[in-house]
DNA sequence: TAACTTTGACTTTCTTTGACAATTAGATTA
DNA sequence: TAATCTAATTGTCAAAGAAAGTCAAAGTTA
């Protein structure tokens, strides 16, 4: 008996491969098709679509809203930032995320002024309202999703 | 089953685009085009013509009352991004800095690309890890860290 | 037993609608 | 002429509707 999980991360990315690496989902419709609540999807973009895994999620409430889940083809040029998010992994402190910048600026896989936008995100100063034990965790995912929009312009 | 916020949005700029940047608005008969209520019409001004999305809207009650909405031609950047951060304020849901941000395109203010760039540091998705009810105040502050960063470049 | 999955009640966000208020131009009246 | 009425407009606000998000408890599996 095929997992729910597995069944639904399939049926999502028959979807994306078949609208040229996008695709545009109605929650609660994809539930009923998959015979689940629809909190079971939220669950699998979350864990099966992160941005660890190369995938963009974003979505709107409301009448019509909707989620789109885009997927980010790694070509060569980006293997680099690619390992960056590996490094990135679930937390950065400030420190470690300038480092990294450095380095990626230095190796030419992103721009002086990228880097400093992205520094600009993440700087303790932007994420002054988080509460410190899990800022390095909230940097880590923002430092994430902003390689990933870089990547897939 | 497009939004009908999107349609009404779209007949407007499609009439700032063929006067020159500015519509001049009839809002009964505009509704009634549309197939709404008037009321639709003010909450489509409000939520996708603000100021800080770089339009101006005035308008006359009584007879023969109108509304005319006219798009900011660009002035300066620096102007524009410092409206915009006004609007931000201490807080933003996910939604009105999309809007923002694509007026900010718009009017050439800020490139597509770093809207998008600015839009991953500040999707639900990025800061998912943040408690939902400082959510958009941390939005707020990371935005407008990065609209300081491109404005100081 | 520890990690992962499934479920569902409740929350938040965005949109749509409608009743009622305020404003204005122009017509009518005193 | 000045005051008043009337019809034509837009403005406001709250309730209802339509999604997606959250979270913790219960169930499964390795």
């Amino acid at each position: 008996m095929a997992r729910l999980v597995d069944v639904i991360e399939d049926m999502i990315k028959e979807m994306i491969d078949e609208n040229d690496g996008i695709a545009t989902i109605n929650r609660s419709q994809l539930a009923s098709q998959a015979n689940c609540v629809p909190s079971q999807i939220t669950y699998v973009l979350s864990t099966r679509f992160s941005s660890g895994q190369g995938y963009i999620v974003e979505s709107r409430r409301g009448g019509g809203g909707q989620i789109t889940v885009t997927r980010v083809e790694f070509v060569n040029k980006f293997e680099y930032l690619k390992e960056m998010i590996d490094a990135i992994g679930n937390a950065v402190t400030q420190q470690q995320a300038k480092n990294l910048l450095e380095g990626a600026v230095t190796s030419g896989a992103i721009t002086h002024r990228d880097g400093e936008i992205i520094m600009s995100a993440v700087s303790d100063r932007a994420l002054g309202l988080v509460e410190s034990d899990i800022r390095s965790k909230v940097r880590a995912q923002i430092m994430k999703n902003l390689l990933l929009a870089l990547i897939s312009e």
